[in-house]
DNA sequence: TTTTTTTAATGAACACTGTTCATTACTTTT
DNA sequence: AAAAGTAATGAACAGTGTTCATTAAAAAAA
């Protein structure tokens, strides 16, 4: 009896319509305003069957925020492809970083900002899309060590400085501190910032 | 007729006791749930009377997060009384930056993270409290720059980067996206982040 | 095919939220 | 003592996340 597979196969549709409305519905208004009546207005269902496929409005949003990871996890592989040097691969993979940050900043504040996705991993669970996403940076990072390219040799060190600026600069910008420098030279000295850090970091 | 300025002051006295409230009920409950009721009943007062003090929630916890930079400006003032060395003064005003914040991280989540006391500053508005903590970081730089003690010889750029640094490390922290790393070695890792970040600045 | 059982979807409600406004209580001025 | 001005509030509005008894639809059993 093949129903209970199309009965599955229906279910997930669902999910991943629900899922799909909920991304439009954050993208464009944000993690509060995007209200669970608002997402099920847009798949046409009544709030309550939201919760016949997800245990709360968290879990949703955990859906969503992986959905992100699949993208900056796409554009950061991309943005490396073919290139031989550690250092520039490095570089690029830092600019794909930041650009995603800046050109959805609602998916980043759900992957890296919000509270609300991290409320949706159960104890003793990991959080799979935000490791496998780190362990591409480490990827970069490692080989950096390798060849003997910076200056930083523990490996964790090193990616948690990175990282760490990278994503202070995104969402400093993000969330409008960066008022304290002249507006019109912000993108440029993040740009700036960011080939500083790679001088730094490299070995002469 | 003194009526008009007694009546000042018990204006600002109730004034302050709801900017201690909302202090007391969002540093126990984050912003979201630190509600206007709850703010309320703490001073044993209408939520309705809030509003004769306060444009609105934006307004009152853009007045908490200015006591937040009183506090920051303070910490991180004394942390680097009595020093001389630029490097070590920097350092020390680092390691106080990220104590605050991770002894303090629902206030720190209003200075930094959270959007709402931004929205709060009208157009064509200086973000005071901001600049001033930003300078007495630009301060500390400047110094630094100014007897060739680090790399970076441009201030923006030293401060865009330094900051960014410091403020993606405690608010991963803060945001729980550290659970990438071994749970015991975090608060090491973060240090010697902070050491490692001072060595690579450092001129040799 | 008809009846029973299982599953899916919903309307209505609960307990909240920020915010507004007409009404009341109190002070100061005339 | 009456009038004017100010401060505080109760009640309401429109919204939120979430639950649950009830209804509609589909599948299984008779």
């Amino acid at each position: 009896m093949g129903i209970i597979e199309r009965k599955e196969r229906e279910r997930q549709e669902v999910r991943s319509l629900i899922l799909e409305a909920a991304q439009q519905a954050f993208i464009e208004d944000g993690y509060e305003k995007a209200s669970i009546r608002a997402i099920a207005d847009r798949v046409e269902y009544s709030p309550a069957t939201i919760y016949l496929y997800f245990k709360d409005k968290s879990e949703i949003f955990f859906a969503v925020h992986e959905l992100g990871f699949e993208k900056l996890i796409y554009q950061m592989s991309e943005a490396v492809e073919g290139i031989k040097n550690p250092i520039e691969r490095l570089r690029q993979q830092g600019y794909a970083y930041m650009k995603f940050a800046l050109e959805n900043p609602a998916m980043y504040d759900l992957m890296f900002i919000q509270n609300a996705p991290m409320e949706a991993i159960f104890e003793n669970e990991e959080w799979v899309c935000g490791h496998r996403c780190f362990e591409i940076i480490c990827d970069e990072v490692q080989q950096c060590i390798d060849s003997k390219l910076i200056k930083i040799t523990v490996l964790e060190v090193a990616t948690m400085s990175i990282w760490s600026f990278m994503h202070g600069l995104v969402s400093l910008k993000i969330r409008n501190r960066f008022k304290t420098f002249p507006q019109e030279h912000i993108q440029n000295l993040m740009s700036a910032s960011v080939e500083q850090m790679i001088a730094l970091l490299q070995n002469d």
